[in-house]
Order: C-alpha cells, then structure tokens, then sequence
DNA sequence: ATGAAAGCGCTAACAA
DNA sequence: TTGTTAGCGCTTTCAT
C-alpha cells in the first residue's frame, strides 16, 4: 500500500455512527513532506534539527513546505528517540496565596522561551507532592519544579535516579539532593527585626504560618535571632496555622487580647498579614499603623493597594525564577552535578502599615 | 547482543567528564518485566490495557513485578500508537485575577481525576492565544481548553481539523465551532438591576472590565436590558479598561467626580469592585453601602473578607468546571458532534457593599 | 490466553 | 550533503 493510500484510507471522515470515538483526523508526518518533496525522511528530520548538516537550501524548502502544509514534528516520536522530553514537570501546592499565580505564569513563559512546555500538577489537601511525583515522572520530563512543597529525600532520589532533576521553588530540604532557590528568609526576619528595633519597637510578636515550613520557620528564626542580638525580649510567637487571611486575623486577635499586647506584628506572609491588618483595624478599632505595626513577607500586589499599603519584605521572584531556570539547565546538561541551594536577598519595602524610622 | 547486556550497557553511569550531557539513566520498558518474567512484550502491554483479554492471573503477576521494579508505561510511546494523548492542554490569559488560579487548580485536578494530564499555556500580554496553539498543538492534547480569553475561529478550525476540540471557559465565540461554558452573564446583570432598583436605588453606573469580552459585554448587556424594563435610566458606564484593582479604583472616582453622582455601582468583576470601593471609602471618604451601594461579580475569596464584605454574583464554578469536563469527554468521544455553548445561572450573594433590601 | 510481527513518527548511526 | 537502516517503547492485528 502507498503511503498516498494509506494516508487516504486513514483520512476518511470518521463513520457516521454516533457512538464513533476515533481519535480524530490523521496529521501530517514527516514522510508526508519526504515524498511532496522526493527526498528523504532523514532529510525533513535534519531541517528541524538545530546543527545537523543539511545544505541551507533543502532545509529552506523543507521550512517552506512544511509550513504550507502544517507540518510540524510530533514530539512524543522526538523524545522516544533523544530521551528528552523538552517539558517541565510543576508541581503547585498552595495557590491560594496569589503569591504563587504570578511565580507560576513567569516560571512558565520563561520556561517556555528555553523551550521547554509545562505540565502541571497540584499536590494539595489530600494530595501529597509524593503522590504526584510517579505520574509526572511517567512523562519523564526534563526537569521537576516544585512550588511551595516540599517531598522526601527518598523521592528526590528517585526522580534522580531516572534521570529527572529536581529544584524545589521557595522551600528546601537539606541533604535531600533537590535543588533549591529561596529567598534569604533568615535575613528578611532579620531586616524587620532591625527596622522594629529602630523605631523603638520593644514588644514584638510573630504570627506564623504553616508550621514545618522552611518559610516560616526561617523567616521566625531571622527575626528571634536578630531581637536577641538587639537585647529585645524574644518576640511572641502566635501560632497560625496556615499562610492564610482567616489565619492572620484570628491570630491578631488572640495576641492583642493579651494582658501585655505587642506594638508590633511580623506575619509569615502578607495574606496572613492582611488579615491581621483588617481585623485589627476593623474589629479590634485599633489605629494601624499608629498602634500597632504590622509587616509583611512576600510583597504580592495586593500589599501595594491603598488600603493596605502593606510594608513587607519582597521576594524577588524575577530573580529568583532566573535562578531556578538556570539551575535547571545546568543540572540538565551536567547530570551528576551536585544540587545547589541559592539564597536570594528580599528587601523590605516601606509602606504604610508599620511606624518605622525614615531610612536617611 | 542480549537485551541484557544492552540494558548494562546503557546502564553504565555517564562517563566522569563535568561537560557530560547524557540525558540520565535508562528506565525500566515493557520489554524488561517480559524477560524477567519470560513472557512476551504484549503480554505485558495487556496486563496494563483495561478490557485486554489476559488471564487475570498473568496479569497479577506482571502487576506486582511492575511494581517491584518500578515500571510504568511509557505515555509518549503508547500515544503514538492509540493516537490519544491523555493530555489536556490548557491556556490561560489571566492570571492575575485571582478567579482563576482557582479554576485552573479545580480543573486541572479534576481532569487528573479522569486520567487526562495538563499542559499549561499561557497567553496575555503580548502573547496571543492564537500563538500560542500551534506549540499547544504538537502535542495533539485530546482536548484544549481556554480560560478566560478567545481565540479566531480559524484557529477553531484547525484544532477540529487535527482532532483537538476546544472547550472556552467563560468564554465564548459564536459560530466558531469551540465549546463554550458561562456563566449566565446577561441573566447576572439583570439580578443585580432587580436588587438595586428594589432597593430604590435610581442612579445606576457600571465599571467596565476590558471591552470585547462576553463577560464584560454581557454583564452589561442584562443590567441595562432590565433597567429599561423597569422604567430606570440607563447605568452610566464608565469604562475601566481592564478587570483591576486600578481600574476600578480610578473608575469610580471618575463616576462620582461626575455633577449628579450615582447612587450604586455595578463592576464587571469583584477585582474592580474592590478597587471601586477602597476609593470610595478611602480617597472620597464615602461610606459604603450608605452613601454608594458597590456589586461585584464572581465571589473571589476575598469578597468574603470582613473589610470588603463584597455583594456580589457568585459564578457556580465547580458546577462550570464539572459542565467543561463533561463537555470535553463528549467532544472527545464524538469527534464530529456539535460543540455546545452552555450556561449556568449566577446568584447574587448579599453581604454588606450594598444597601439592598431584605430578601423574604 | 499468549506470542510474533508490524509499525506509530521520529532520530541517529552509518554508508554512499 | 544525503539516503538507508535500525531502532526508541509501545499497542495491535493475526496466528497459534
């Protein structure tokens, strides 16, 4: 059977039984513009390869007719043959904090203009980052780019091991062999410790997040670490529970129904530190930031907003998504290197929502 | 040379050279559980196809030595064959409106659920919808689909022509042949005239979101229709330009700027509505729902905070997510059926933006 | 119920 | 510079 035939007989509209599941129409393939063009395969094949030899002539006919009749290689056929898929496995944990669309969208189209195409998984409530990790490597991608979770060592290996590195995005874990790229959440809490401290700040409280986070846990230590190094009491501790607005806005309200209330609150993020801003404001009556100072962590775009005017330490995420697109192709192009984890520093952003002395 | 010494061979770690670029090791294939269980290669191929005619026997015992060496099939090399991807692809305009972070995070999660993984695409400034199909298309997803944003009905065509159908979330393109599921936009418009003109409430305007959208236009659309037939003037509309904070932020103060100010403003989307109201309450000093009735449309979370307390149009988002799924199964399974553009009604969700009346 | 063989669309030696 | 050949890992007739 010619291959005109077959592509006829493969053409036919699928029947007209209504109960028809046939996958569609058939594509045009390689061979397709071979015989439009009497060469061969390996020909067409070299015109989409970048540095094969083929003469600049061919490869422009090959573009031309391709493109005429919407030819364009089938990747699945590519990566069974070059064992690179071009595609990044991404995991998301937490997209209520509209801290992470926005890092997903950039990483993706920076992604994308590497050259490599996003899959997406969400690990969340009742979905383990774990749990996710055998289907994501079925299309063995790449790279894995993990948001805002973290997995165990044991899995990190096990992505190495087939070939698939992997770079976690804003937490870490320690001698895991995963890639990380954070922001120097030590040095934030330590920032806006000194900034407190400075505008004369001396009761000092912390509204955590997730507990077990590298985040939280980090951003706390900075913040406990640089106090004492001020002699300032230790700030108090109010746990969270979650990087949420509810979770923020009822921990400001069992710190400041204390006997000796704080002047100042540092939330592990800035959802948690609107909540406690509003509650504070609205349900508490309290004069922000006359009162009682509240920062930040993260500078989403909602902290700019008028009404919050959230001071806050900002991540630098272009940064940090440089960072981890980079890793990911050193890691990709040099196998058994070791994993790196990168720190970058935030930088708190003056707003509204704390008295803070003016920086000269 | 054995298959076994072919597996050594490639097993060998990459050569010690720090500029290796090997792609990683080399995965456990079909054709390893056969051997080491001396069974053939289809054997194993059917032990992994539902409704494969096998001895539920042999297929245990592929299953546990699958297990055990940790074989999973390999989807690229499977769908070259039964010509079905098992992938979704999904495009995304907008992301910052924190509607959709959540629908994509719902739907992605439920398509997971029936088997369908997703690749993600992101349009948006700069980077039409139109573009980036053609990247969407090489992976001959089973189905595309398309938040927030449309695409030419050429576009349409060719992905029906090579078998994709396409399914607009909140979307739609009539005539163009893609699926489309809404909200029920014109029918929103009107709820919120009804409330607002029981509530006496005389002088209506609208905030624009980015003109050329259904949602935009629609909303609209049934707020003036059922002014009309009530007798009322027709809203003023402003035009907001885009569905931001800063645009209906700006909007409103444009809209009460005006020598006979309206009484209650309808925004195309809860984004603007709380950008309309910080402004109001905090640049003009305005109390809300005293003096300005403010309704939005969606119900994000953050209408729910107790700062915003934000009347608003709730879209029944998982009944629309459930409808897109639906709707691509059937497109998927009857190729050549008609694509259907469906709707689902809003409710409005009275909080305490708007002084309405009582519902009985 | 299972195996052998063909081939999905492509790339990568190897020849020519 | 190009064509030929041999697969990548899998599913699917067709025999058995």
């Amino acid at each position: 059977m010619t291959s005109i035939a077959r592509k006829a007989a493969s053409d036919r509209a699928p029947t007209s039984s209504d109960d028809d599941a046939s996958a569609g129409w058939s594509r045009v393939t390689a061979r397709d513009i071979a015989e439009e063009l009497g060469i061969s395969i390996s020909t067409v094949s070299r015109a989409f390869t970048e540095n094969a030899v083929i003469s600049p002539r061919t490869r422009e006919k090959v573009m031309r007719t391709a493109e005429r009749m919407g030819y364009q290689p089938n990747p699945f056929a590519r990566s069974l043959i070059t064992r690179r898929s071009k595609i990044a496995g991404i995991v998301v944990a937490d997209i209520t904090n509209p801290f992470y669309p926005e890092v997903l969208a950039n990483l993706t189209k920076r992604l994308q203009d590497t050259g490599l195409q996003t899959m997406l998984f969400f690990a969340g409530p009742g979905r383990k980052v774990d749990d996710a990790l055998p289907t994501l490597l079925q299309y063995s991608p790449d790279v894995a780019i993990v948001l805002a979770a973290t997995m165990s060592s044991e899995m990190v290996s096990a992505c190495r091991e087939v070939g698939t590195p992997v770079v976690l995005f804003n937490r870490y874990v320690p001698g895991s062999g995963a890639a990380a790229v954070c922001c120097d959440n030590v040095d934030g809490g330590r920032q806006v410790a000194d900034a407190l401290a400075n505008a004369h700040h001396r009761r000092l409280a912390y509204i955590a997040g997730s507990p077990d986070t590298s985040t939280n846990n980090d951003r706390l230590l900075g913040f406990t670490e640089r106090c004492r190094e001020l002699g300032l009491d230790d700030p108090i501790v109010e746990e969270g529970g979650s990087f949420t607005y509810e979770a923020g806005s009822a921990a400001v309200k069992r710190l400041l129904d204390r006997r000796n209330p704080p002047d100042a609150v540092f939330c592990a993020n800035d959802i948690i530190a609107i909540g406690a801003l509003d509650a504070a404001r609205r349900e508490l009556g309290l004069s922000v930031p006359k009162e009682l100072s509240v920062i930040g962590f993260d500078d989403i775009s909602m902290a700019a907003w008028p009404s919050y005017s959230l001071t806050t330490v900002r991540q630098p995420v272009n940064a940090m998504i440089e960072m981890t697109i980079d890793e990911a192709r050193r890691l990709l192009a040099h196998p058994q290197a070791e994993a790196e984890e990168q720190t970058v520093p935030g930088r708190l952003i003056r707003r509204n929502s704390a008295r803070l002395e003016e920086v000269s």
